[in-house]
DNA sequence: ACGATATGAATGAATG
DNA sequence: CATTCATTCATATCGT
């Protein structure tokens, strides 16, 4: 959110672009609306067929999982031929993607993992962090620029860490000094 | 720019999930901490709108982009009264809206021209400081004595980081006394 | 029609 | 600063 818009929920505008779909592959869950419809229906992008059969593509058979801001360029580029897509779309989708891969393979792996969106306790044993993660995991985590604010060598202090030399509170929760050490490197993704 | 970023707003309640309970991360003290409890409260900082309105107020109207370790105390401090905040969570805002903004644009459907010395306006219809650099492409001074002083104004509005709540002339001019004591590398970027 | 699920979008938190 | 990861919210879509 960086415009300043505060609207909101009732707006299902959008300057209902063309979006063609050419064929009507609908396979499966093939977009079906716009084209001088009345009602501004999707808010979101509905990916076509071929769109995501080539973002499959790439993630599966060519490796792409996070691409940078040139390829994804690229890539929307090419996929807005098969109908409507910003840069965006593209990112968000091999972020999702590959998170959500990823967070299957823990589920598998680990049975006693957050149910995440569950509608209701699924998970017992309260667990919260630290410990298990078996496997290749690395627990990884440097403590380098913990020594707050070095000095104003060069007129500008490190940044890093600016709130946590300020911040007097400073309770046990710091980010990068990271006392609890919250984060767990993802287990290796093949 | 179509992109109607929201949500979060519908919901005044916020963060409240379905089967969330007692949410409101609002002005209350609410205990964190899981221990035993049916939701592990959410150990992330969960703005609320008054914030958001406050942050989004110093970004766009005042041009606050990094404040610095005094100013994000400042801000933090001020932003309290309407939840529980951190001074890490203050910075961490910054920090992110500026890089969202900046890759929103790297996304945006339209190939940027990177620059050089190009600046290119792009959606914001913001203010967003324009562009001082006046030639040196590194100038890098420092007005960290440039803020503070307020205290006492606002009282129920912004407390606005003080020098610029204090000239209303300045009401969406140039930031000059920019609370970033930045440093402008690789022009190309403003 | 729902309810569940899949997935697009947003964003707090970190890391390099 | 930019990139990445984790979580969460919001919906489109599908199943029954």
């Amino acid at each position: 959110m960086d415009s300043q818009d505060q609207h909101q929920q009732p707006k299902i505008d959008q300057g209902a672009n063309v979006t063609d779909i050419s064929n009507t592959t609908a396979a499966k869950g093939e977009v079906s609306q716009q084209i001088g419809s009345p009602r501004p229906t999707s808010t979101r992008w509905t990916p076509t067929a071929e769109q995501i059969r080539i973002l499959r593509d790439l993630y599966y058979n060519y490796g792409v999982r996070s691409p940078n801001a040139e390829q994804i360029q690229r890539i929307s580029a090419r996929l807005r031929q098969f109908g409507k897509i910003e840069g965006k779309n593209v990112f968000y989708w091999f972020q999702n993607h590959k998170a959500r891969e990823r967070q299957k393979k823990r589920l598998a792996s680990d049975p006693n993992f957050h149910p995440t969106n569950a509608h209701y306790g699924g998970m017992l044993g309260s667990v919260q962090m630290g410990s298990y993660r078996s496997g290749s995991v690395t627990m990884e985590k440097k403590f380098t620029e913990c020594s707050l604010s070095a000095s104003s060598s060069g007129g500008l202090a490190v940044q890093r860490v600016g709130w946590a030399a300020m911040d007097p509170s400073f309770h046990l929760s710091s980010p990068n000094c990271n006392i609890l050490g919250n984060r767990f490197h993802r287990g290796g993704n093949p």
